[in-house]
DNA sequence: ATAATAGTCCGCCAGG
DNA sequence: GGCCTGGCGGACTATT
């Protein structure tokens, strides 16, 4: 519950893919920047030394007893993939849901959290590869293919590799608000909000908007927020007609253009929110939204809480 | 709050 | 045949 000082627990089994753990680190463990000290970050095992893929050797920072106390246990994922998971381990991750604490899996740690039976009756993913192994392993658990990452809640699964740190910007944004969850982006290079529903196939997987193909197009959306899109309007900058428009844009971005154009609003009216004391309805009006009344319903339901709310736990209450 | 309206998404298919 | 385009229309969603 306290502010600060998080326990991330990252839970190495034998095999353990080196990336997975590392992206968990670079995310919560900087020394510096604007997420530091905000988590306490322990790489854990069962032994001093985890043997990991590739080869590799991983040096656990802390027991398995850490598993006991941590507000979020990162399970990182493994080659090969559905290890064995002992009595343990199996016990403090169920208990730890349990309590209330967060349990998130990068790549194919979803396997571990579903022998747990924490994904039972729940949706969830993994890296596309393993993913019809899930579903066939684990027909309790919905499996999705086609997202980045799942949230639901108290526990989290994600899907390969790189999509794990797009989990982990995402635990950091729901922490700690946007502003600081963008910085965590910037020191790691990536794009710093890439919502779940993204697809996992995407030609251009970083938003950056590019020359080529409708990313001109998304550009000067960006530039141009505060006013108001059809989609024909788009198309017509892009100098296609509809159709091709939107086949285009869901190729490239994974979300239609509709979707796409409303994330990029409410990003930019959260880090409004967070940085600047400006009116809803201005910020409304900043970011596209009719009114302060659209922002309001679109807000709550795209972040889950209201921009009132928002702003009380992530603004910047400088004197 | 409800129904009417407008806008969006996407499978399908013909044509280049 | 393979590939891309863009019109059509129906299901769906948001807005008023």
């Amino acid at each position: 519950m306290s502010a600060s000082g998080r326990l991330v627990a990252v839970l190495c089994l034998d095999g353990v893919v080196a990336f997975d753990v590392a992206a968990a680190c670079q995310v919560f463990a900087p020394a510096a920047g604007a997420a530091a000290g905000h988590y306490d970050v322990r790489v854990c095992g069962a032994r001093r030394t985890t043997a990991a893929a590739h080869g590799l050797t991983i040096g656990t920072s802390a027991g398995l007893e850490v598993l006991e106390a941590a507000d979020l246990i990162v399970v990182a994922g493994t080659e090969p993939i559905d290890p064995p998971v002992s009595p343990r381990v199996r016990r403090a991750l169920r208990a730890a849901a349990a309590r209330g604490a967060r349990v998130a899996s990068i790549c194919t740690g979803a396997f571990v959290l579903a022998r747990c039976g924490l994904l039972d009756g729940r949706t969830a993913t993994t890296h596309w590869r393993h993913a019809p192994a899930l579903a066939a392993r684990y027909p309790e658990v919905q499996v999705r293919p086609d997202v980045l990452y799942v949230d639901e809640g108290d526990v989290l699964t994600s899907a390969g590799l790189a999509a794990g740190l797009d989990l982990c910007l995402h635990l950091v944004r729901t922490d700690l608000g946007a502003e600081v969850a963008n910085a965590a982006a910037r020191e790691t290079v990536v794009a710093p909000h890439r919502s779940g529903g993204q697809a996992q196939f995407i030609a251009l997987p970083v938003p950056e908007p590019s020359p080529v193909g409708v990313g001109a197009t998304r550009q000067w959306l960006l530039e141009h927020l505060e006013q108001d899109f059809s989609v024909d309007d788009m198309a017509a900058h892009a100098l296609m007609s509809r159709r091709s428009f939107t086949r285009h844009f869901r190729v490239e971005t994974g979300m239609s253009p509709a979707a796409w154009v409303m994330d990029q609003r409410l990003d930019r009216a959260r880090r409004l929110l967070e940085t600047t004391d400006a009116s809803l309805d201005a910020i409304a009006r900043r970011c596209g939204f009719a009114h302060a009344a659209s922002l309001r319903a679109r807000f709550t339901a795209g972040v889950g809480v209201a921009p009132t709310v928002y702003r009380a736990t992530f603004g910047e209450r400088r004197r």
